[in-house]
RNA sequence: GUGAUUGUAGCUCAGUUGGUUAGAGCGCCAGGUUGUGGCCCUGGAGGUCGGGGGUUCGAGUCCCCUCAUUCACCCCA
């Protein structure tokens, strides 16, 4: 083993899991230009009070898993962004966006940093695909952005998934509905563990998302959130739901659904995937209509959600999607049969590639069995066979290396058969 | 941050109550075929047994420490 290895929660990616991540992400990047969202790149990271501010100063992931760093001393200190929708709203702000047209649909697929003990499907770097639409966050909306990530799922083949919707009311709701709550609670104080004790002052909703089976009778009796959100919350909700419906988008109301980020308002849902373990938490996310106020910005309706990649992928491995993904060899393999005909071989090489053919050769001098083998192993279609004579002559053997079926031809006529080979290649997808 | 788990070849793993030069399969390299792959046969390379300390005549095996891995809690994607 290497002196080195990778950083706790970080992993490298090999060419052979690296074509499923290519498959999964092209398949984002082409549902996004069905659905019209266009692609946000922002900075890795960003000011500290970005985050603070945005995503909310008592939750887990700005209290204590958080990659902050101050390159400066006098300097203002620094955060590896832990999430996407803080650094997206934060730049559509610098931008002044939505003067530039009322309504911004934009997706990305970005690497995240938290600091968060590694475990099966979650890792201290990780990569997100999401979507934020910015300046409405109508039921319409909302469908639109559960539609496009449920779709992206769909045509990925992914099975058992399970969508959760919720509505947390605005403000005003949850803030009377926090009262209710720690009502509720308090008297049962003495029986909360230790981490719902503490929630019952900071964020008393998130008590209800407890897995303890030893809370779960009590949270059971808590009064709903539902119950007091305002009427006209209610009825939009309902519109994101008949619009689920009419898609034929099968979900199950979950009134327990909090979401941890502090932004979220209104619909929240979250889709869980029965192929994963303890972290089965596949994407999630709501509007959060008062986030760009929150950062000093105009009022602006939102809504997004985000994806874990890494989790996706595993749902995937488990459920074989990946496995009629083979990566396609060369088409041609160029073998020479001594190492003075090195030079010819790659000027063959060459002037294939050059006409469009994936082309491999051998570049450590080694024996032709040793060349043949590394065709083979590389799946190339053909081996193009350069010895003295056909040096001299010109005339090359070709041999298909399926059916071992070998012919002699010159450069041109194997080009034109290479050629038409490739374009069935990629006809065939 | 807490708990548990596992560290032996590139990969998956054997290694008996501590006892010779630490093994297998796969992979890799070479030869069998001095101009031709896959299958087969033969041979080869590759290991500070995670690291440090201790017990012992002797440690991959026992003890302590440490680092790392994995899974779970918390929370999230």
């Amino acid at each position: 083993m290497s002196q080195y290895q990778a950083v706790k929660g970080t992993r490298d990616i090999f060419p052979e899991e690296g074509a499923q991540w290519k498959h999964v992400e092209s398949a984002v990047h082409r549902m996004a230009s069905l659905y019209g969202f266009s692609e946000v790149r922002t900075p890795v990271f960003e000011y500290t009070e970005l985050f603070q501010r945005g995503i909310g100063a008592t939750t887990d992931i700005v209290g204590k898993e958080m990659f902050t760093f101050q390159p400066d001393p006098a300097g203002r200190s620094l955060t590896l962004r832990p999430e996407m929708t803080a650094g997206v709203m934060r730049a559509a702000l610098q931008r002044n966006l939505l003067s530039q047209a009322p309504v911004h649909k934009l997706y990305y697929i970005s690497e995240l940093f938290r600091k968060e003990r590694p475990q099966a499907g979650r890792q201290r770097q990780f990569t997100q695909f999401g979507a934020e639409l910015l300046g409405a966050s109508s039921p319409a909306a909302v469908a639109e952005v559960v539609t496009f990530m449920m779709q992206v799922f769909e045509t990925l083949g992914l099975s058992g998934l399970r969508l959760r919707i919720n509505t947390l009311g605005d403000l005003e709701d949850r803030a009377r509905y926090r009262e209710a709550l720690r009502e509720y609670f308090r008297p049962y104080e003495a029986e909360l563990d230790d981490s719902s004790r503490e929630r019952l002052e900071k964020n008393p909703l998130r008590i209800l998302d407890s897995k303890n089976p030893a809370l779960r009778e009590m949270i059971a009796g808590a009064p709903r959130l539902f119950d007091y959100v305002k009427a006209e919350g209610v009825e939009e909700f309902e519109r994101v739901l008949r619009f689920l419906d009419d898609r034929g988008i099968g979900y199950d109301v979950d009134h327990l659904l909090v979401r941890g980020l502090d932004y979220y308002c209104h619909t929240a849902f979250e889709v869980t995937s029965e192929a994963l373990g303890a972290q089965d938490a596949i994407g999630g996310g709501g509007r959060y209509d008062g986030l760009s106020k929150e950062l000093g910005g105009k009022e602006m309706p939102a809504v997004g959600f985000a994806v874990g990649m890494e989790r996706l992928l595993i749902a995937m491995e488990k459920q074989g999607l990946f496995a009629t993904l083979n990566p396609r060899g060369p088409m041609v393999y160029v073998v020479v049969q001594q190492s003075e005909l090195a030079d010819h071989g790659m000027e063959v090489a060459f002037r294939l590639r050059r006409s469009g053919i994936s082309t491999e050769i051998d570049l450590a001098g080694r024996s032709m069995k040793a060349q043949m083998r590394e065709a083979n192993r590389l799946r190339a279609a053909y081996a193009l066979f350069i010895g003295q004579s056909e040096f001299e002559t010109g005339r090359y053997g070709l041999k298909n290396l399926v059916t071992s079926e070998q012919t002699t031809l010159e450069i041109g006529a194997i080009i034109d058969i290479l050629r038409e080979t490739s374009v069935e290649e990629s006809q065939r997808g």
